[in-house]
DNA sequence: GACGACATTGGACCAAGGTCCAATATCTGC
DNA sequence: GCAGATATTGGACCTTGGTCCAATGTCGTC
């Protein structure tokens, strides 16, 4: 169940906390980075190269756990959070949340609630790598294309005939078929159902402004 | 903003907070419909005719609003749950939230709190209702379809040539063209890449057990 | 036993998709 | 100005997909 390349990012301000949840922390096998402070976390480089989760204390002077999950926004994806606080509220839980947080733990906890959650965060992580690296995949083929290519497969996936794609950008039917097969080359897709569903996951062609 | 149609279920076995809870909704011009338990609101008739959200009390007795955010299990997308609690924890609050609720907050509540909430709460049930509403639709379209069509059509969606197909099911190619056309027009379907969209959509065929 | 739904197939044709080879025109960067 | 990427098109040809009309066989129901 424990990955050993698994990184476990700890922020807390106080000194006694950090070290002791990051003497839990490795001693259950995982690999742990702790910082004093919110700014210090977001100045390192924290190059995911195996899945991760943040243990984030709430109150801090400066920039409290709150503001750093806004400011993590949707990057949270690859990095869940498990927040961990001494004086957590209701509304602030909720927040938290709300905002995505994997869990929300009060202090003093028990060894085994941190220990599952971050297990738990851990495997949401690796979900989200996974699917992370599918999009990654294919955005990079989708780079590959050309402007014109990249026109030609949006008319395509939205089911028109190469005859009308032709009329639509002004060119001949023939044109169409080269980029069409072009696309499907640089995009690795065996069938039309298949392209279809690569641009489905990628949101192709609203998210094409990317 | 305000849905003169939109329903809220209200169920807290405090009578005083009842009636004053909706009092408050029914002036902001929502209809209400309370109910004094869990149980009772579970044995109540609730068609959602129209949009319409739950505001749950998480302490009653029998079952807590927990038990009853449980049993409605994935049915919550039809009618998120606002929790409204007089004595709530942390924990309690992570699991609601955890749970799906669209929100969880504690007495004495503002006004403006509460129907912030539900106006969020009723905004989710709208969009989820347009799901929903799409998805019934095309589900009843597949099963209008011949189990020989729902098979074609799971190796056409899955990029299948009529050839290969033919060769799946042992039979002709010919026998897979009518089936196809017969598919396409039940789904009503213009192109492939809509039938592909419409599959992904129901999660066509994994789903198809349903 | 007749009727309707379902599955199957043939013939005939036409439309659409896809590929190979080859050629031309732009445009951009060095 | 040239190399290379990009966009375009033609010809020739073959594979696929799709449709119309017609027909056969099986099953379960009334």
């Amino acid at each position: 169940m424990i990955d050993p390349d698994a990184t476990i990012f700890l922020v807390d301000d106080e000194d006694s906390v950090r070290r002791a949840v990051a003497r839990l922390l490795k001693s259950a096998g995982y690999r742990v980075r702790a910082f004093a402070s919110a700014r210090a976390f977001l100045d390192s480089d924290r190059e995911p190269s195996a899945p991760a989760c943040l243990v984030l204390d709430v109150q801090m002077p400066e920039m409290t756990g709150l503001d750093l999950q806004r400011e993590l926004g949707s990057a949270q994806a690859g990095m869940p959070i498990v927040f961990l606080t001494g004086h957590g509220d209701v509304p602030m839980s909720v927040r938290a949340m709300k905002g995505g947080a994997a869990d929300f733990l009060t202090k003093p906890v028990q060894d085994v609630d941190l220990l599952r959650a971050v297990a738990q965060a851990l495997a949401r992580a690796r979900e989200d790598r996974v699917e992370q690296a599918a999009l990654a995949t294919v955005l990079e083929r989708l780079e590959r294309l050309t402007p014109r290519e990249r026109e030609v497969m949006a008319l395509v996936v939205a089911g028109l005939r190469n005859k009308q794609i032709a009329y639509e950008l002004g060119t001949a039917e023939k044109t169409i078929k080269v980029h069409r097969g072009r696309v499907m080359a640089k995009m690795q897709a065996r069938s039309l159902a298949e392209l279809v569903r690569l641009a489905e996951r990628i949101g192709f062609p609203e998210e094409a402004a990317t």
